[in-house]
DNA sequence: TTGACATCTGTACATCGGTTCAGTATAACA
DNA sequence: TGTTATACTGAACCGATGTACAGATGTCAA
């Protein structure tokens, strides 16, 4: 938060305050009672500041009309990823803070789903009975790459090898299990490439 | 979106779509004249449905005034998880849909913090170099539990064992590293309890 | 057929609220 | 030393906005 004197940053967290807690952005006059203002105009001109200084927009005219910078209205969402901890809590410590873990970020939103894995035959890939894999839609995947594939409307997790004729073998990881061929004539679709993988524990 | 009716919810989806894309509530005026009403009583008369329905709150007197019930306010966030995958892509096969994997649902913000885990140590725990522990922040790890210790400053995801005589070892899942025994003079804090992993896979 | 409800027109009013103008005082700056 | 930015007071204007009242039409279940 550069570039902004004590007050105008006072002002500025005041909107961003009240737009989470009240769900809206507060008038002149909200802002001007709150912080004990005898002229709207007080406000005014912090709010020209904040404009200038390109933390805000305003649209002429209409009440309520102030709008945040896109780079200010990102909500923190995600879990916070802590690098060192030092001092103090893990969380309080956001001198740390290496970012947060948001499974929007790290996948594309409309590209991507999720699968629970069921079964033991991933295992030795790391997936576990019970794990979510985090799947990229895509028509294809390469040989040695994990997939998901749909047979007779039945997804599973297994790693693809195309085969020198063409032919598909999904390749289970758990030596108790033996690679299988995909019949060429059977109801057959590629869902999309494994990305990722969360396990919630206990 | 039970219970509304056709014009109710075109309302209901018109204001929806305005905070998520103007950012700000539309008001009573800019409703009527997009639906190409003559009165503001219309869209009046519609609100109070709303309010009636619990689909909206209203602050009097107040510019944009509406408040959107929590419900219908959530947004459709993380990666959708899906069941069966009978026909058509994963993704569009909404029928099948079991729900969105977010960490914001599954993990209360505020408790929990991310750690990057790094090395081996907790390979056979499924943990593996450069996957996310999520960690819920609490004072005590059980014997048996997975939790994340601090010593010096520095944070290590161990199975935590406590010992008879009071004294804390952190086993590591891996054969090649042994078990470590804390010093009771160290600078010595309990982050918290792994309750997750996640892996960005390639 | 009667009443409840949904959907809309038309008019009007009070106040909410953005905006402007005219000043004052202080500190930073060049 | 004048200039500019910050930080306000005080008053006022007027459009934006929520809200109310009166009424019309159509649907649908009791």
């Amino acid at each position: 938060m550069r570039g902004l004197t004590k007050r105008q940053e006072e002002i500025f967290s005041f909107i961003l305050r009240s737009l989470r807690e009240e769900g809206c952005i507060p008038s002149v006059r909200e802002i001007c009672q709150a912080f004990g203002f005898a002229s709207t105009n007080a406000v005014n001109d912090h709010l020209e500041a904040l404009v200038k200084k390109g933390y805000i927009n305003r649209r002429p005219g209409m009440a309520r009309n102030i709008e945040i910078a896109p780079d200010f209205l990102i909500p923190e969402r995600g879990v916070p990823i802590v690098g060192r901890v030092a001092a103090g809590s893990p969380i309080e410590a956001l001198e740390n803070l290496d970012g947060y873990l948001d499974l929007d970020v790290i996948y594309e939103p409309g590209l991507h789903f999720a699968l629970r894995v069921s079964g033991d035959s991933m295992i030795e890939a790391g997936f576990w009975d019970g794990d979510y894999a985090i799947v990229r839609q895509q028509p294809k995947v390469e040989s040695g790459e994990i997939g998901v594939a749909i047979i007779d409307g039945q997804a599973t997790v297994k790693r693809f090898r195309w085969l020198p004729d063409g032919a598909l073998e999904l390749v289970p990881e758990n030596e108790k299990y033996q690679p299988f061929r995909v019949d060429p004539e059977a109801d057959f679709r590629i869902g999309g490439k494994v990305v990722g993988l969360h396990r919630v524990i206990r």
